[in-house]
DNA sequence: CTCGCAGTTGATTAA
DNA sequence: ATTAATCAACTGCGA
């Protein structure tokens, strides 16, 4: 992969104009004589016209190929392609949105495109929009439109990598120049892999070993040449509202955080006025529950769509150190930020089914569980436990988490409690997150699932403690899960351990309002690491490679050593679950000895209480 | 003033 | 980019 994508991008990004094509040779001679008689009356062969295809890379600053089109070019035609699968409604998806998207992004992607048509007009051209799929849209304009040039932004995931080398394929056939620069990263992971001797680098300090300096951004194009008014019977659409495309009725909260390339460049100087948050910027000493003033820039989603570029965010931000004569470094720093994602680019680029944990080469085998329930119960904000649900509910109406409420929501879902498959969580995060990022996502959760990346698989996060030590009064929990808004703050983190008379009085009845939490992290947290302890033991003796029958066998041991028991009746003093039968308690435990509900409820009931001895 | 006790803080460590 | 247990060191306070 790593060998054929490196060829692959030398071919189109080192030689402008392929020898091989003979089509592309007498263009590019037409095209450097055409640059000198633009403005005389030229033979209308001679024009440039050329299509822009906006994927990422939404916005007019730092874009390489939007520069480009606009060169000497007669007519520049800026299209996004709409992808119906991407958009249209999925009535049976879990929470609003398409198969693929919940509606927080495709909202946010719709205000982008929104925002780039409007940025557009500014110098007299503006968005074309289609509906379909791109690979066959593309290809119908480059000959409808008599393009000669085909410019858009490198894009290495591998969708983008297969779907742009269709489309590059057939434009070089019908002697189409393509421009394909790198801008969305700082770095291209082809360059950086092939710096390392071939190597994908592997840690965060060997790559940060390897890079250098980022190259500065470009300027945005001093004129864009319009798109002709007769488009040559091609229907365009407008942007289409959340209404139109079938988002009806919805009553969730939306995203506070509105996609755009002129938002992006406002909230990018609102973020670095402050100096000295800039300067002081430690990502692990965020805070996950602040939610009304974020502990983070925010600026992920900007990054991801390309309204904002990675490169001049780094300009400006080393800017801003240039003037402080102290200032944080990475990794925990700002511009260590923008390092690990390089390093997740670079990561994903560079390892075959980066995506999965069969036949990827840099992630432990582990035998993880394939529940439906315990997956649902994490995915709906239903776990039982306040700082895990509040988490996932912000998640799904706000399409955004902190960095370290994503930490503690993965290890939760993987090796911490519930010990479910990584890439289940990661496919929550893919549709529901605003700032969803392939190589990222994928990246970090091998991270916390110690699956890859990361491998202290006893550093677990508790899901009562942790929350707590950064909002003791609970206002995070209470504003996402507005059932337990009366809970007093001593039991906001455990809500099972409030008397019944203090439930009744919050109007919050757990096992009624608010559910059971499904596992005892204590006993689950413990059974974590032991079934960790043997999938690492069986990675390193059979060298990281366990064969699929090895790690199933290990799961048969694990399923025997470790029965699932359902409750029986739960005798609790707060009230037995009525609810919905999918809401069934599992309890992980290592015997069924340990079941009473008596004792599970002591060890419970271990938190601090403010009443003193005497 | 000192002692004992209870409770806190911080470093260390094992899981 | 962890937590909980442990222990030494320390604090506050009443006797």
């Amino acid at each position: 992969m790593v060998v054929e994508g490196r060829i692959f991008v030398q071919s189109f990004l080192g030689k402008l104009f392929p020898s091989s094509n003979q089509q592309s040779v007498n263009f590019a001679r037409r095209r450097n004589f055409s640059v000198h008689c633009i403005s005389e009356k030229a033979n209308k062969t001679m024009e440039k016209k050329s299509l822009m295809w906006f994927r990422k890379g939404l916005r007019l600053h730092d874009n390489p190929a939007l520069l480009r089109a606009c060169q000497g070019a007669s007519h520049v035609y800026p299209v996004f392609v709409l992808d119906p699968f991407y958009l249209a409604p999925d009535p049976t998806a879990p929470s609003p949105g398409s198969t693929r998207v919940g509606v927080n992004r495709i909202r946010f992607l719709l205000q982008s495109l929104e925002n780039l048509d409007e940025n557009l007009r500014k110098h007299g051209s503006r968005l074309l929009l289609l509906h379909g799929n791109p690979t066959t849209v593309i290809p119908a304009l480059l000959s409808k439109w008599h393009i000669n040039e085909l410019c858009y932004e490198f894009d290495t995931e591998p969708y983008a990598q297969d779907r742009d080398a269709d489309i590059k394929k057939l434009a070089t056939k019908e002697g189409v120049e393509v421009f394909s620069p790198v801008s969305h990263t700082l770095f291209n992971p082809v360059d950086t892999i092939q710096k390392n001797g071939g190597n994908t680098p592997l840690t965060y300090q060997a790559f940060c070993k390897i890079v250098g300096k980022p190259p500065p951004p470009v300027d945005a194009p001093s004129h864009i040449p319009c798109p002709p008014e007769d488009l040559n019977n091609v229907e365009v659409v407008a942007v289409p509202t959340l209404e139109e495309l079938g988002y009806i009725n919805l009553v969730e909260e939306f995203s506070p955080h509105p996609g755009g390339e002129t938002e992006a460049l406002r909230r990018l100087d609102d973020s670095l006025a402050d100096q000295k948050w800039v300067c002081d910027f430690e990502k692990p000493k965020g805070n996950p529950t602040a939610f009304i003033k974020p502990a983070t820039t925010v600026l992920s989603p900007y990054l991801k769509f390309g309204c904002l570029s990675c490169r001049l965010f780094y300009q400006k931000l080393l800017a801003v150190y240039s003037r402080s004569k102290k200032y944080s470094k990475p990794p925990v720093s700002l511009e260590g930020q923008l390092l690990w994602r390089e390093f997740f680019y670079t990561a994903g680029y560079g390892t075959p089914n980066f995506d999965r944990m069969y036949g990827n080469p840099i992630c432990k085998q582990i035998p993880w569980k394939d529940d439906d329930q315990l997956l649902a119960a994490w995915r709906d904000g239903r776990t039982g436990h306040p700082w895990i649900d509040a988490a996932m509910v912000q998640l799904r109406k706000w399409g955004w988490m902190h960095h370290l409420a994503r930490h503690a929501v993965a290890c939760y879902l993987t090796r911490g409690d519930l010990f479910v498959y990584w890439e289940k969580g990661r496919d929550v995060f893919d549709r529901l997150l605003i700032d969803a990022d392939w190589a990222i996502n994928n990246g970090n959760w091998m991270w916390l699932s110690a699956s890859a990346f990361f491998h202290q698989y006893h550093r677990i996060y508790s899901p009562i403690t942790f929350g707590k030590k950064y909002d003791p009064d609970g206002l995070y929990v209470k504003h996402f899960l507005p059932v337990l808004k009366d809970m007093p703050k001593q039991y906001i983190y455990e809500p099972w351990t409030a008397p019944l008379a203090v439930q009744k009085k919050a109007n919050c009845i757990i096992g009624v309002d608010y559910p059971r939490p499904i596992v005892d992290h204590a006993i689950a947290n413990k059974e974590c690491r032991e079934r960790m302890g043997q999938a690492y033991a069986l990675n390193k003796e059979t060298g990281g490679h366990p064969k699929q029958e090895q790690v199933d066998a290990l799961n048969d041991r694990l399923e025997a050593q470790f029965p699932v028991v359902e409750s029986e009746s739960d005798n609790a003093p707060s009230a037995p679950p009525k609810q919905s039968p999918k809401k069934a308690v599992k309890k992980v435990s290592r015997s069924p000895k340990e079941e009473p509900s008596g004792k599970r409820q002591r060890k419970l009931t271990d938190y601090k209480t403010p009443t003193k001895k005497k």
